[in-house]
DNA sequence: AGAATTTTCGACCGGTTTGTTCGACAAAAT
DNA sequence: ATTTTGTCGAACAAACCGGTCGAAAATTCT
């Protein structure tokens, strides 16, 4: 007997290296089979619809994301360095999802109900991490903010900003930049000048 | 009276950019339209087929290709540095173009006469490039080859079993380190030792 | 061993997509 | 006014694609 588990990662991983090149509609259930060296009825075997498949696929991808951010903020101690890495780390990773949102935004985005499930789970857990942040620099002096919850939501704003020329395909060339400029305008409205 | 070339060019450029990111298959004929914001059959006025656009867009890649080769080994005096460069551009470029070669091979092989022919003439004219080289480096004595065209010969061999991963869709990491690996074996092979 | 179950896969189906054509139509040129 | 140039919607045949089914392998169980 097959770790038929083990079979479903193996499948998840394949096919979202292909989902994130050509996209949801342009990636075919035989490529992805194909790309595992199996028959196409066989990936059915573990999979009931493509749908499903991308569905594990984003699920997956979500977690990736999740473990890179807060490991982007464990690596360093001081509040900026952790703003600054999990802002760097979250961009990088929306960089690399563009083609998702290019895919669900296709056509069918009726169908695709769980990408808001994701979204809305995914927009506290920032919050709360943005919250933290926030927090732990109140503490340490760093900060001065009047109220962390709305202040992180403002953030958070922020970044969603930073999205949405990937929606729009419009390719932003100096994204690093733009980056670090908008992080020295939050700094420096927030950080306590001496 | 509209000028035809002009919009003949503008198609190339644009179908280049959904080609090189899709590759051919993948892309259609109506995203190349919409993406110029015309009819379908509008594209049909200007070219014959989807195999002439592909066509018109290798040949337009591979032209600006040349350019950015003779630029590189112009940019630099020190025949090290020419072939530095060369090496390097040349890397790049077939990095950036890797989308048409798997689209190319996918299937209908058979159907791309031209890419054969476009292939050829470049590498006729590649060696004539590195022979140029080599011969400049052996007149300020920092080359030391024996014959220079079956030197230059060996060197595009090399340069082009870098291009076998990208055919085989196998993601090579440290693509530019192994580039100075094969940069510094080459020239300490070849460099005259004091 | 053979029976039972799990896993693979080729062949197929129906609906959709897609490259290409065609004729009608508008704009511009003659 | 008539011809030429350019655009486009509609239509079509062919290919494609997600998904099904049943029958072989392969594996496990008894």
């Amino acid at each position: 007997m097959i770790d038929k588990d083990e079979y479903r990662r193996k499948i998840v991983i394949s096919a979202g290296r292909i989902f994130s090149r050509y996209g949801f509609r342009k990636t075919t259930m035989d490529e992805i089979a194909k790309a595992l060296k199996m028959g196409k009825s066989s990936v059915y075997y573990y999979y009931e619809s493509k749908e499903d498949i991308f569905e594990a696929v984003v699920l997956y991808e979500a977690n990736i994301l999740r473990n890179e951010l807060t490991t982007a903020i464990k690596s360093v101690d001081s509040p900026l360095g952790k703003m600054k890495n999990y802002v760097f780390v979250r961009m990088r990773a929306f960089e690399k999802l563009s083609n998702y949102y290019n895919a669900i935004f296709d056509k069918n985005l009726d169908h695709f109900h769980f990408i808001e499930k994701i979204r809305e789970k995914y927009d506290r857990e920032e919050l709360a991490i943005l919250r933290l942040i926030l927090y732990h620099g109140v503490r340490q002096k760093v900060f001065h903010v009047e109220n962390t919850e709305y202040t992180a939501m403002a953030i958070q704003t922020t970044l969603k900003g930073l999205e949405v020329p990937l929606f729009w395909k419009k390719k932003e060339v100096d994204i690093t930049n733009r980056l670090n400029a908008i992080l020295d305008v939050l700094f420096y409205g927030i950080v306590i000048k001496n």
